[in-house]
This record gives C-alpha cells, sequence and structure tokens, in this order.
DNA sequence: CTTCTTACA
DNA sequence: TGTAAGAA
C-alpha cells in the first residue's frame, strides 16, 4: 500500500510515516515510480511504533528496542545483551513513574469533578 | 489526483 | 510536526 492507505490506516500523518522512516523505525520499498511500497505488517509496526511513543519512550529508544518487540506482546530475548537489558528497565521504570503520575491527575482531576457537582447539587 | 524531497515568518 | 513549493 502507498503511504496515504498507511496513513489512513494508522492515523498518522504523511509527514510523520516519512519521518519514523528516516528514523529508521519503520522500512518501506520503493514502486518503480518512485512511491514507498508498505506491506500489511508495517501497520502493526506503526502502531507499535506509536504505543512505545505514546508510552513517553524516544525515538531513538524504541529505534534500538523494536527489534526487540517484532510482534505485539512477543520479546525476543534472544539477542538481549545487558545494555539492552539495563535500557528495557530504565524505560520500564520510566513508564511506572509515568503511570503514577498520571493517575495523581486522574484522580486530581476526578476529585474536582465530584466538587462540582456537589456544589451544583446542593446549590441550585 | 497522489507522492517525493527540501526547506522554513 | 505542519505546510509550501516544484517536479514526477
Amino acid at each position: 500500500m502507498r503511504i496515504g492507505e498507511l496513513s489512513e490506516r494508522t492515523g498518522t500523518s504523511r509527514r510523520l510515516l516519512r519521518y519514523y522512516e528516516a528514523q529508521g523505525l519503520i522500512v518501506s520499498s520503493r514502486a518503480p515510480n518512485g512511491y514507498r511500497d508498505y506491506d500489511e505488517a508495517t501497520v502493526d509496526r506503526v502502531m507499535q511504533v506509536r504505543g512505545l511513543l505514546d508510552a513517553g519512550l524516544p525515538t531513538r529508544i524504541i529505534k534500538q528496542i523494536l527489534p526487540c518487540l517484532d510482534k505485539p506482546r512477543i520479546i525476543h530475548f534472544s539477542d538481549a545483551t545487558p545494555e539492552m537489558l539495563a535500557t528495557l528497565e530504565h524505560e520500564r521504570d520510566r513508564m511506572s513513574d509515568r503511570i503514577e503520575c498520571l493517575i495523581r491527575n486522574r484522580d486530581a482531576i476526578g476529585e474536582y469533578l465530584d466538587a462540582v457537582r456537589a456544589k451544583r447539587a446542593g446549590t441550585p
């Protein structure tokens, strides 16, 4: 498929798709007309990348650990160098911190909402 | 019409 | 990351 379809199917702009490729996060072949050509698996790969990006990981880290997370949920511990393990542990901890931060803010918003509702229900 | 590359008030 | 521009 061409970049337009991949863009629609992944909800990612063409600009970003080309950027991901430049960063080595995804790959593509070229059609005779020069257009990028992606295979089905790329759709999942982009979702994979987006998930990692959304989790707060920088593209440079994703580039080096993506080979370890080829398929969703399945880890390739074959090429697990000590550096790689350290990086993964670090990122895992960062995710945990982020999760805690998110929970705090989510709860703060929840409390605010409850307070507003309580006031609205008490003084109509 | 779609994609490519390059560049930036 | 968006968008503009010129070419294919």
